[in-house]
DNA sequence: TTGCTGAATTAGTAATAACTAATTCTATTG
DNA sequence: CAATAGAATTAGTTATTACTAATTCAGCAA
């Protein structure tokens, strides 16, 4: 119940990791607690009962939990400090886009909050990450841009690629080779059905068209430009 | 005894703190890494027959340790982390030399190596840390100079302040204050004895006298400069 | 309404690394 | 050479946070 108790890191990662499932899911079950962090789910009861007592969330037993204030603010504190640090690391030390989240992922528990607002004050404070994703500002507050997947854009659309998951380098390495950077304008061209691949073909000097699978389709953010009239 | 398994963030602190203490005392003692951790001195016995066991040092029970040739080469890795550290935060991220040690203390678990690897390229691999201290090489290569303790240079002398701690702030900024800053040059005008203060005469512009007590004195390694025959 | 399935929880254990209190050792001193 | 002070160690405990195995619960289907 102490308001300024320091978090152990442990409790830093279930903090982002419930705050991300519930921007996704709306509610944050034990075993999807698990799965972001491999971890077993026996554990994750046990420490979810430590942070409602600690009124960082509420747990609903056999339901799932929900942050409370506090606990998205400390969340919110961990996602800044993640995304800052993505960007820090890209645009001055010259990571890529798909080995950035694992440093940062360690750095966000050593770094100060100092450190922190000197990073993104010599960034010019940068509203997204190398992902795409918002970076919440200092006291807590983010914008979630609406975004559509890209598995549920509809044929014949203009779209744009606005952001992806940091949680896969693989998948980061195969996106840029494909030519799905942030900022890609691509036209649906077809989706299979029955959770079938979706073709893109991606504007640009020589158009280019795409295959992408079901499940990387849904894991990429797109901003809807309309219809193509051409 | 496996040569490659992860070293826990306390061990860290151990080993970096045993060269340490090594380097300025020749064998460290438990009550001097006790000291020296801010922790009591069974923890330390504890800890010390963990880290023998791992092949990590040599413990000759009530008299000491000695670091082995890999607990060195791991202390070297962490000495060189937090000095690259210091240098980055100080070169690039306006610290000043009195808040840098806290923040690489807790970046140093935390980095990796080709993250360290990169600051040092940016930087064009600095020698020597804000403190003066020496950076070992990637490979644990350290040139320890050969410095005087200002408590023990000679009255009549010139020197120069090449090196001081870096564990307290307010001793950092009392320092810049009285205009000791690495590079200065004086000379030593008089010696109380009985560890008594030093007095210097600060070249420059307009030559200063500044008194130093003892035990900062013996903080404070100097160069050699010869003998003032003004 | 009963039973099943999968998710969640409880129970019990382990590793790490700290602590205090009590004991033992080393080295010095008379 | 015995007494003793101070350093170091042992013994026993605590807090975190993970694990596996066993049990319980919620929601759906028959």
């Amino acid at each position: 119940m102490k308001a300024t108790t320091r978090l152990s890191p442990s409790t830093e990662d279930y903090l982002k990791a419930i705050y991300e499932i519930e921007v996704q899911q709306g509610t944050a079950q034990t075993s999807a607690i698990a799965e972001v962090l491999a971890i077993a789910p026996p554990s994750v009861t046990g420490m979810v009962k430590r942070l409602s007592e600690s009124g960082l969330l509420e747990h609903t037993p056999y339901k799932g939990v929900q942050l409370t204030r506090v606990g998205r603010r400390s969340a919110l504190r961990m996602v800044r400090r993640h995304r800052i640090l993505e960007v820090y690391l890209t645009s001055k030390l010259g990571y890529d886009w798909d080995s950035v989240h694992e440093e940062a992922e360690r750095l966000e528990h050593a770094v100060s909050d100092e450190l922190i607002e000197r990073m993104a004050l010599a960034l010019g404070h940068p509203r997204y990450d190398p992902h795409g994703a918002p970076i919440p500002s200092k006291e807590g507050v983010i914008e979630e841009p609406v975004l559509v997947p890209l598995s549920e854009v509809p044929i014949g659309s203009m779209a744009e690629l606005r952001q992806v998951s940091d949680r896969d380098a693989e998948r980061l390495r195969y996106l840029a080779q494909l030519g799905l950077r942030l900022g890609a304008a691509f036209e649906i061209v077809a989706r299979q059905p029955f959770r079938g691949p979706v073709t893109v073909r991606l504007s640009g000097r020589l158009p280019k068209e795409q295959v992408v699978g079901h499940e990387l389709a849904s894991s990429l953010g797109c901003l809807l430009r309309g219809k193509e009239v051409g």
